[in-house]
DNA sequence: GACGCTAGTTATCGACTGATAACCTGTCAA
DNA sequence: TTGACAGGTTATCAGTCGATAACTAGCGTC
């Protein structure tokens, strides 16, 4: 509990995670391309030099964020899936999609993966959100034991509630009557506690 | 038929359709960020200065790249749903499925409108993408009269295919057989048609 | 056949970016 | 203490970026 003072000295996976957290919020803001590593420095109080140093390059540490955010999701997904809590079987999207929405709240981990989706001409980048792409429909799918057209639509769901974040959406509901309606419709009655920027 | 041998002055207005062709292609790959005035320069066969001079700023430029993208979806769906040619009454969303299929062919419109959407942190690309966005689904919905529901699922699977598209899975749909499921579900049959990398 | 306008260029700048090198500093063991 | 290593920093660089300025060249016209 003691205050984080400065020039206090922290162990170094520690203080990795810490900048992945910090990569992940300034990477969700601005894409890969668009945030540099000072940024990520900025936004996790260190320097610029220890990031890099700490990740070998930019692209590495965009790699571990986009991975994170995958995992995160998928993990997100399995807790309702595989997890103890029970759902009403009729009812796994319902399940699903609440997972879905509090993986909203955060936004960041969505933005991140959306990035990396829409990042796809960097080779390395795009075999990676292939390949989380891939497995977040096996995954779906498996679990689920339902039609690839039903895991389609649920995941087309998903995509659009990511774009619909990326271009800040729920903060902007009011202003376009017709925006709102397609976010209270794709987000659902949790739209209000999006609507101010976190 | 005169071959456009270089040095052959052109009218500035054509040159400017051409320069924004190439913007487009551009953009489309790599994104507002991730693609500089001198790649789109080297994309036109124009000098970078000129590129900037042209249209103010690199902003501009993507701004007008992307509502000309917006634009042209809107354009395709307008061709189905109040052009002359008829379809089954039963199949509106066949045939505007069709009509982004069609665009599927080019993808650089799809793409840029997606890079659009994604680069929402900036405030003037958010808010015209963000009116974008919403004039598309008021299109889809006034004109077909279906549910806000139908509007969502049909942009979403919309969406679906620009992530898919931006992660070039057409193109690696036989490296991984999930993701190859899940594109021909996405795509429909046209897929292998997409499979060589344009 | 020089004028003047439009279409384009080369040259250049200041800011920023990712990366490297060199240096400093807590903390713990002997 | 002292030494040594892990955790960090400041200093610096070469490349790239968007943008501006200044110059050049085609082309119709009087």
């Amino acid at each position: 509990m003691a205050a984080p003072t400065k020039t206090t000295r922290m162990d170094a996976s520690d203080r990795r995670e810490l900048v992945l957290d910090a990569a992940t919020r300034a990477f969700a803001k601005g894409g890969y391309a668009g945030t540099s590593t000072d940024a990520v420095a900025k936004e996790a109080g260190v320097s610029q030099p220890y990031v890099v140093r700490m990740f070998g390059t930019k692209s590495e540490l965009f790699r571990l964020a986009f991975q994170r955010a995958i995992d995160g999701i998928m993990k997100a997904f399995d807790d309702v899936l595989n997890g103890s809590e029970p759902y009403p079987d009729s009812d796994v999207w319902a399940a699903l999609g609440g997972a879905y929405t509090e993986l909203v709240a955060d936004r960041d981990l969505l933005l991140v993966m959306m990035h990396g989706f829409t990042a796809g001409s960097t080779p390395e980048i795009g075999a990676q959100g292939r390949a989380g792409m891939a497995a977040i429909y096996t995954q779906i799918k498996d679990s689920t034991g339902c039609t690839p057209e039903e895991a389609r639509d649920f995941i087309a769901n998903g995509m659009l509630l990511n774009c619909l974040l990326a271009m800040q959406a729920p903060e902007h509901a009011e202003d376009d009557s017709a925006l709102g309606e397609l976010a209270s419709c794709a987000f659902g009655p949790d739209l209000d506690q999006l609507e101010s920027a976190p």
